[in-house]
DNA sequence: CACGCCACGACAAGCGGTTGCCACGACTTG
DNA sequence: CAAGTCGTGGCAACCGCTTGTCGTGGCGTG
């Protein structure tokens, strides 16, 4: 054998005295031989230095012990966390996580699909920007678990933000907020119908009126562009639709004069990194942004191993609301005149 | 051929009257096969649906058209625009990145390297943990490219942090600053060296007074750690080691009654998203993050390419001093007492 | 003691491409 | 017109591992 050539098994197999197929299964079918041919095989196999190929590995059998995250971008914070949990969660099952980063645009989420598919065993899609029924048509080529996003008889890891807006809502009214505003996100959002959706749930059975803004852009900037209005309303507190918009909203606002939380209270969602690197820090709905990544890979990898596709109801992950700064109890009067429901 | 296989050359070859080398040439071996053949062949095969399978072209030439990029931390914002980048140059040259998390450990690091090092052509180290010596013991099983580390014989590509400094210090004394810390960062880290040098050199050229403090973790808590020793210092203004430790040492000082920066300016390094979100928005050395890891890909395909080890000299990136909210013309004098040397 | 069974290992056929080499015909050239 | 060239396509041997199947020897059992 060539030196500088990495051992195979067929190096393995001379050196030991055996056929190649015996030192495969001395690997991969543990008991199939016998155990103390086993231990002589590892024990060489150990010493040639030996490391089993995964391609060659993977073209007879289809396992390349790869999984694929699809995210709509890489430099969100938002999926920080959630690579890091579905990475952690790969990892464990001996599987490496190929992230693809698809710039917001279903066409490169097409192709990077498209590439990584016949690489991959599974796919997790986080959020993904593909219609419903291509989602469908890759999900019968590769197991797939869909984030953010219910999509009947595919499985799905959401947060749970009804409960989320819920909570959100129950502390704006212990803080005497009665009229509050929501910051809307993009309409296609799945994530945004549900937040208003809860929110106007919230506001019957707390008794207190909410009112929509937006929809703006889920960024800095989409949410200062809200503060206008929402500075001319009447309301004397704001839930974002994401901690981005809660954070540009907050400026928006106090470049125009009014002071947060003294004035109005801001809630964001998610709790993405940043959220306490603004001042004031935010209030916001945390996201179980690591286990939401961690549990998708795991349904992933259940569903991979039982034969049957697996359960169809979604799995909801539960929200918290983090209280921080930027909500406080509702000042007596707005500095604005249009706070006309003092009571 | 059974309808539910995905086919392969041989199937187009039988629909095409050709053998499976043929068509395997038509696609990879352009010119290789008569134009005509080639375009029925491609006809053919597009109608077919035929895609090769990557697994089944990287097992006998050991192209897998993948890349790995290894950074130390998924959820450390100074990697998303590098990861992004890296990603968009891997893509433009038809590879695939493969995003390894390391988690701050040698130990993970080496593990995840073994686990995809048989699965990718080339690596690029972002930040590695590992000794030099395990690196360029990994270097000769695979192209290797470093980030923000240099290492004789090793392509490596860097930020102009000397450069960067130096703006930072003339920005600093164009502003009246006469006394400027420097709040380091780990040890052990090669850029802080880098930074903690070329401030003392532009201290010397511009004739003012540089003080060090720490070293401490380069996290948010490090910074404000580090606050009381600067609060209790004649300096006027602070570099901080990154951007996290300055804004740390922002809120540190503002919490012992300091005005960042009407009584202290703080400068931080890299630009990381988080650095426009707090508030003062943070003056920062920018680093040209998207541009460090296309550029590091694009090194390493390049040296992939050609035979020859390429080029030892590191590549030095730009950086930039991107000016904000958190430096100031120096007030005439400090709260403090210790601010003696006022002129 | 013969038969059958079981445990263990070997053989060989793939998996789906790539590629060195050869064959064959057409064309050029002396 | 013979010989050499060139353009094309086919053959078959890999790449390294998996796995269905078969052969063989040892053992238990009637």
């Amino acid at each position: 054998m060539d030196e500088h050539r990495v051992p195979t098994i067929y190096d393995v197999a001379t050196a030991c005295g055996v056929a190649p197929s015996t030192v495969s299964r001395a690997f991969s079918r543990p008991g199939r031989v016998n155990a103390e041919t086993a231990a002589r095989i590892r024990r060489v196999a150990e010493e040639m230095g030996y490391r089993a190929n995964p391609l060659a590995r993977a073209l007879p059998t289809g396992r390349t012990s790869l999984l694929a995250l699809v995210v709509s971008d890489v430099t969100n914070p938002f999926y920080f966390e959630i690579i890091r949990g579905a990475e952690l969660a790969a990892n464990a099952a001996d599987y490496t996580l190929l992230v693809a980063d698809v710039y917001e645009s279903a066409v490169v989420e097409r192709k990077a699909l498209e590439r990584a598919l016949p690489l991959v065993e599974g796919v997790v899609l986080g959020t993904s920007r593909m219609s419903d029924s291509a989602i469908r048509v890759m999900a019968q080529q590769r197991p797939t678990v869909v984030l953010n996003r219910v999509l009947t008889g595919i499985p799905s890891v959401i947060t749970d933000n009804a409960r989320g807006t819920r909570r959100a809502m129950e502390h704006l009214v212990s803080l005497e907020h009665r009229s509050i505003g929501y910051v809307a996100g993009p309409e296609a959002s799945w994530a945004d119908g549900m937040r208003w959706r809860a929110m106007r749930e919230a506001a019957d059975t707390l008794d207190v009126r909410v009112q929509r803004f937006g929809p703006v852009a889920p960024t800095l900037a989409g949410g200062t562009e809200a503060a206008a209005a929402v500075a001319g309303s009447a309301v004397t507190a704001a839930v974002a639709y994401n901690d981005l918009v809660a954070i540009g909203l907050m400026r928006g606002l106090t470049a125009s004069g009014l002071r947060v939380p003294r004035d109005v209270s801001v809630v964001g969602f998610d709790d993405i990194f940043g959220a306490e690197l603004c001042s004031p820090m935010l209030t916001t709905v945390a996201a179980p942004l690591t286990a939401l990544g961690r549990y998708a890979v795991q349904t992933l990898l259940a569903g991979m191993a039982s034969r049957t596709p697996p359960q169809v109801r979604p799995a909801l992950l539960p929200a918290e609301l983090v209280v921080r700064e930027s909500t406080a109890v509702r000042a007596r009067r707005r500095r604005r005149p249009e706070a006309a429901e003092d009571k």
